[in-house]
DNA sequence: TTTCTGAATTATGAATTCAGAATCTCTCCC
DNA sequence: GGGAGAGATTCTGAATTCATAATTCAGAAA
């Protein structure tokens, strides 16, 4: 028998759904900005219809908020949103650095200590882009050994809602620079495959992050009144 | 000015998800079973397009499985997803336990009391119904008690997703003993306040869980074969 | 019989249409 | 100048329509 080919063509509302979840996280809308169904439309080639079933599944994952008769926005977040979902998050990566643990090879090693190498690179030359983008790896790659799939698309859910404070608030350097520092702990722990140690640092990892983020939105909202 | 009227109907489309989702929860439809577009019109008296958008809402949820020009079908549930999805669980739990501690009221303790109460009498007099209510009650209320609403959203939308082992696999009255002694032990820690050893009770409570039902499915299975 | 083929039927995905709500605009009046 | 309100316009939500893919079923061939 021939090799069975894989024809798996998605449907016009998953493809919209991920290029509108793209959308919003690149930037593309702004948070609070309406989704201008027409325009969409136009730009996507596409009709209302699985543009519209598209808006509602974004909408029932957070990224969109949908006002009766009154149309789609870009979800805004609060510091109250951010205080209660930094503890979820943690909870979920510690989860997943004790699994990780446990799963932990050699190569794996290898290649958290490459990630890590440029989260340290990044810092000290303040490429900042190139800083995020690895630290995004680095706790994706974590994810990726624990192995559990709904682990860490239930991560990945509560990420994307966090997504909006870019572009309220950014980090200040020492921020980094203790996160730098947690990573050097993590690090450690992992090394010694003490799975206990990982998880109690990333939980913590988290809520330093969590106050850095909080901090730093409260600066830009005194800042802007 | 008068009390503000709350005239905020809903969309069809998120009436619809919810009663879609009431359905497939209740066992309305069965794991499996193929989701009768015309057949879901016809009852709710509404037309496609609305129905549609629920679909892909629910299916978004991990509910409904969605095949490319194939329609939907409602999600079955494998060891190895329950396996993923406890863990979680416990994790949320457990950080759930924490932050309810640390709130924690005598009323709140009160209340617990009279759910525990519940259980262990619906325990004694064997009424399963009674049980798995008061049951969820008890696990609801530590969420609430936590006060972290995307916490308790979190654990809902993976809670919804085990549903499904309810058709399968039915709990042997020995894992009902483990869970009410575990709850014993949780009682014990909230009343002494002691945060950290009721998240760990919690955790090794969702655990606990997860082989007896793990061991129950494997039991169905091997029954039907 | 059983199995294969292909037309008829049905279901799905997506575009279009339609009704009603929200928004805008322009006029009129103070 | 500065609203208030009627009417036009735009936008949203939902029904309908249409094209195409999947399924069913009758009939032919083994």
């Amino acid at each position: 028998m021939m090799h069975a080919s894989p024809i798996t063509r998605r449907s016009l509302a998953e493809e919209l759904a991920e290029r509108l979840r793209d959308l919003v996280i690149s930037g593309g809308l702004l948070p609070g900005a309406k989704v201008d169904e027409a325009a969409l439309c136009e730009t996507f080639g596409v009709s209302r219809t699985p543009l519209r079933e598209a808006i509602k599944i974004v909408a029932s994952e957070g990224l969109l908020t949908l006002t009766p008769n009154r149309g789609a926005r870009v979800a805004t977040i609060t510091g109250s949103e951010i205080a209660e979902l930094f503890p979820i998050m943690g909870a979920l990566e510690g989860l997943a650095g004790e699994l990780a643990t446990a799963r932990l090879t050699d190569k794996h090693l290898l290649r958290l200590d490459a990630l890590h190498d440029q989260i340290c690179a990044s810092r000290n030359n303040a490429k900042w882009l190139n800083y995020s983008k690895a630290n995004r790896a680095f706790h994706e790659l974590i994810f990726e050994i624990a192995g559990n799939v709904a682990l860490q698309q239930t991560y990945q859910g509560l990420m994307v809602r966090i997504h909006a404070v870019r572009f309220v608030a950014q980090q200040p350097p020492d921020a980094w620079d203790q996160a730098v520092a947690d990573h050097d702990g993590i690090m450690a722990a992992l090394r010694a495959r003490k799975s206990r140690e990982v998880g109690r640092l990333l939980r913590r990892h988290l809520d330093n992050k969590a106050h850095a983020v909080i901090a730093a939105l409260s600066a830009a909202l005194s800042a802007a009144s």
